[in-house]
Order: C-alpha cells, then sequence, then structure tokens
DNA sequence: CTTACCATGTAAGGCGTTACATGATTCA
DNA sequence: TGAATCATGTAACGCCTTACATGGTAAG
C-alpha cells in the first residue's frame, strides 16, 4: 500500500494547477519538484493513457508545424480522485542517501576516504541550495497566487535542509580530524 | 548504474563489522540504519546466497536447540569488492517524501489540509529525533571504538536534519496561518 | 549543418516489496 | 496456552529505469 505508485496522482496534481504536455510534465519533475519527487518519460507516459481510459484526464490534439504534441487536461473526477488521496495521510516519507551508507561503513576506508565522501556531498549541496535560493527569489514575486505558496512552503523546506546537511558537513570534517590526531 | 542493486553492499558492510544471520541483518536495518536506508527478508536472503556463490561470505550453521540459524562472515573477496565500491563516490542521494507532494498540491484541498498535513509530519520527526538522541547518548560512551565514530556521525546527520524540519514545522504553520487570514 | 531541444512512445529487464509457508523458543 | 520473537526462505507481482526508436524545429 505504501509502495503504490504515486505517479498518477502527481500527474494529476500537475495538471490541477493547468493543461499542459508529458514532456513538460517531465520538466517539471525536473525542476519544481525535483527535490523530493522524481519519474522518467517511461513512467509518465504510459500512467497517461491510463488516466485517460480512467477518464481522469482528457487528450487535446495541440500539434503545431507538424510537430506532434498532446495536451492534457484533468477532469471532474480526477480532481475527484486526486482530492481523496491528498486528504489521506503521507504513507511514506523516506530518504535513500548512498553517502550516508558509505559513511557509516566508513570503517573500511578510514578517515580519508570518509572525508572524500563528505566534501562531495558538500559541493552538491552548495549547488543544489543555490538552485533553490533562486527558486525562492523568483517565487518571492508571486506569492499572491495560491499554488505558488505551496510551492513556496517546499523550497523553504528545502532550503532549511541544504542548510543544515551544510553545518553537518563542516562539523564532520571537524569532527573526523579530531580523531586522525 | 546509479540504479543498480545496493543490497549486497549493505550486507558485506554490515558483515566487515561482524559475522551475523540474515535476520540480525534486517534488524541493522531496521535500527542503525533506518534514517538513510532499508530493505526486505525478500531481498536480504537471496542476496546471501548470490553473495555466497561469488565467493564474498561464507556461511557457517550456528543452530542451537533445533532453531535454525546460519551465521555469514565476510571473506577476502568480499572485503575488497566492499572497499572499491566504497572508494567510489556515492552515486544517488535522493528523498521522496509524500508529505511534500501532498503540500505541493495543496491548493486543492486549501490551508487546512496542508495544516494537518505538516502536524502529522511534525508528529512523526519528534518521534524519530527522540529515537536518534538515544541512539547518540549510547553511542556516546563507545566512541573509542572504530567503527561507532562512523555510526555516530550519521546518527549527527539525523539529529540535525530532523531539528531543521521541526524548525521548519514552524516556520510553515505560521505562514499558513497568516495566508489564512 | 550540427547540436540542442521539443515531443511521444515501447520493450526489456532489474529490483524490491508483500504475502505466503514453516517451525522453534521464550515469556507472561 | 497464546503472543511475541527468532529464523529462513520462495513466489508473485508491480513499479520504474534504461535504452531504443522516431522525427520535427530552433539556434549558433
Amino acid at each position: 500500500m505504501a509502495n503504490t505508485k504515486k505517479m498518477d496522482y502527481v500527474l494529476l496534481g500537475l495538471l490541477s494547477h493547468e493543461p499542459m504536455t508529458g514532456y513538460e510534465m517531465k520538466k517539471r519533475l525536473d525542476s519544481s519538484l525535483r527535490f523530493f519527487w522524481g519519474g522518467s518519460f517511461g513512467s509518465i507516459y504510459p500512467t497517461l493513457n491510463q488516466l485517460e481510459q480512467e477518464g481522469k484526464v482528457t487528450k487535446e490534439n495541440a500539434s503545431s508545424n507538424g510537430r506532434e504534441k498532446i495536451s492534457y487536461s484533468i477532469t471532474d473526477i480526477g480532481r475527484e480522485a486526486l482530492k481523496e488521496w491528498l486528504k489521506k495521510p503521507a504513507e511514506k516519507d523516506e530518504i535513500r542517501y548512498e553517502t550516508l551508507l558509505k559513511l557509516f561503513f566508513g570503517n573500511e576506508t578510514g578517515f580519508e576516504g570518509a572525508g572524500e565522501h563528505i566534501e562531495r556531498f558538500e559541493e552538491k549541496c552548495k549547488d543544489e541550495l543555490q538552485i533553490l535560493r533562486m527558486f525562492e527569489e523568483n517565487l518571492s514575486h508571486y506569492l499572491e497566487e495560491d499554488t505558488h505558496k505551496y510551492y513556496y512552503l517546499t523550497v523553504q523546506f528545502g532550503i532549511r535542509t541544504y542548510e543544515s546537511y551544510l553545518k553537518w558537513c563542516e562539523e564532520a570534517k571537524r569532527l573526523i580530524e579530531e580523531w586522525k590526531r
């Protein structure tokens, strides 16, 4: 149950904001949602067809100049299904950090190796934080729109998180130096 | 590549600390590693057999009083494979938070619904934080042992993270109250 | 004219959970 | 005596990524 697919709700959610193509949905997953969710074309397109058969979305040919393009819109049935799901408590919040895994078993490679993992992680965090701060800045100009408010909350979450990751990096590096001696 | 299975390295890593049974490995996954990694019996036992066939672990019958029990130990080949993997940069650090997903699409259910998700999340965080602080307290008495040092770093990571989550919860609730008016 | 991007889709295969199956021991 | 825990394992099934396949347009 906790491991059932969520892609249908993700797509319905995106379409609840505005009609768009599958390609555009992928872009949203890679930008706005990238911090806490993901997905590939291989799961987007089949799910969209399934949603159409269930009457939760409608297709509309939006091709222009011979470039194939399908615009999807959410239906009342789809919106109801989305709302129903949204009302239920979140089932699973999980993190999977290979960095922490490698750190946990760090004894095999020693403090040197552990330090390298932390430094690489630190760089990644700085990059992500920069992206999130950009989102924050952009969003701050459009906070009147309600959908942006929710987006803003998730961006704040990300910023807080990465900031605390960076603080941990400092502390961890300090501890390791201490242990090296 | 980033999505190849890691279970073999997880099990090798656990066995690099000391020999143990598959059942015990599952318990470690559910305690020490629970914050950043997971796994079920359905993936542990088959992987252990695979590792044995690859010569990376050895089995030893450790049954007592008719209770079936198999103790696994890591071999030199296994330790080499583990080290090799540990030296490589982490490929994927990802979070999947259904809570944030539901929050992101919060416009469909409004501030009330969003607030409820945040409060449930807050409770979960408090529980997790309490567990982590217990680990921290226990570990602090045994920090001379090197393996515990690495464990300690990951616990610190968890504590920092949940603390910042809780701060975000406060801020998010405050913002929502403001927006409600 | 070539690279990047827009755009849709399928097929294969791996990974991992859930559920099932079995049985012993410990503790209340 | 019943529940919880120890202990191992398999089978079915679902989900998702990767890779492949195709073709148009825009920009440099």
